[in-house]
DNA sequence: GTCTATAATCCGATAGAC
DNA sequence: GTCTATCGGATTATAGAC
């Protein structure tokens, strides 16, 4: 190959993919290459390297998933369609996924290299002006969209861990028809109307926060 | 030791709080216990049995952190205490509440024992009872209790995912706060009314299944 | 740039003496 | 019931020849 780095990160990606993160030995990287593990070091520091190019992978195509249908004209379509691309690519790809929220400790480092946090930090903003965008169409209520943005990510990230660890009981139509109603509840709350407009839970501080919100820009 | 079972799982407990599950080897864990690696198999068949004890442990704590304030009087007081041992237990007990998800290829097992699944069976069924209660009180809207609890598992389940990763960028303090407003948003709902008394996103099939919940018992 | 050879560790598990 | 000794395997990584 002309480019040997590529075709390592390549069988690399194979690797990680059919035999997960503990088949992924320098011995079998080299193998699948078609070289002897010491010649691996003359294009990555070791394995660790080698894992945050993956990362790196991970994201890069998780970007793609959650950017198609961007160009759609308003808020709310490309909200819905980033967020069937954070689905999509989680059913599909559940390995590359898995990935992405692995944590150093899982991957053997000490700490994220800083591009890869970058990469993380650009999601976060993703998803604020996806819900910037709603709020000011008037489709979700005002609030700090941070918070908000973290309410949408945890409910699916909770729900995508949770069926990739087998414990909803259901294949992937049944978990897609899950993940539809269970959105509609949140867009739409659980509590009953009477309860809610007696008293929440907590101390309810909902309405009083509207000013701290409404800021980001629109880019990525 | 007059047990020496027990005495093993405890020296196995805490290794694992540690070193993580990568740092519990029986070479480790017999130095740990005063004895040498093959004494341990007289106890135990293998690492995979320890580690199934490590999750059973795990469980028993956990259970115990859920149940705790059940003999409240209000289904809602009873809810609220075990949503918040919940959440006690994934901050004071991290490694404990990951080991319950790690899946068995993680734990290196083929299959997760037919009694660990019988208790997160009885997790599930915990759940739904504290959701059915609260409907039957006529403080969650009516709806399927099993859907319903995902809903809210799902989200309390994805805000200690990202907050033990370190992908918050908050302490404990102020991950708790996070939990307390994004609940709060869970519960009222987030878009806005106008929006909701048009069309919800998808097909807004919502009030017409009110008939096929409320069936389920209130034992655990 | 790639190879052979090897260092240095670690692992789970077992045989058989005591 | 515990030990010593060991099997058989894995791993990352390096030294030095070619």
């Amino acid at each position: 190959m002309e480019h040997p780095q590529e075709s390592i990160l390549a069988c690399a990606c194979e690797l990680y993919l059919s035999d997960g993160l503990a088949g992924l030995s320098m011995r079998k990287l080299a193998k699948e290459v078609g070289v002897t593990a010491p010649a691996l070091y003359r294009y990555y520091d070791g394995r660790e390297a080698v894992l945050a190019d993956l990362v790196r992978h991970a994201h890069h195509v998780f970007s793609d998933y959650i950017r198609r249908g961007l160009e759609a004209p308003t808020p709310a379509e490309r909200f819905a369609s980033a967020a069937q691309g954070y689905f999509d690519f989680a059913l599909e790809h559940p390995r590359w996924f898995a990935i992405m929220f692995f944590g150093p400790e899982r991957l053997g480092m000490d700490s994220i290299p800083d591009d890869i946090e970058s990469m993380e930090c650009a999601i976060h903003q993703f998803w604020n002006d996806r819900v910037t965008e709603c709020m000011r169409a008037g489709i979700l209520k005002e609030g700090n969209p941070q918070e908000v943005s973290l309410t949408m990510w945890a409910h699916a990230h909770g729900l995508i861990q949770l069926y990739h660890q087998g414990r909803l009981n259901t294949d992937e139509d049944g978990f897609r028809r899950l993940v539809k109603e269970s959105s509609d509840r949140l867009f739409a709350g659980i509590l009953t109307d009477d309860f809610l407009s007696l008293k929440p839970f907590g101390d309810g501080a909902r309405e009083e926060e509207a000013e701290t919100a409404v800021a980001a820009g629109a880019g990525t």
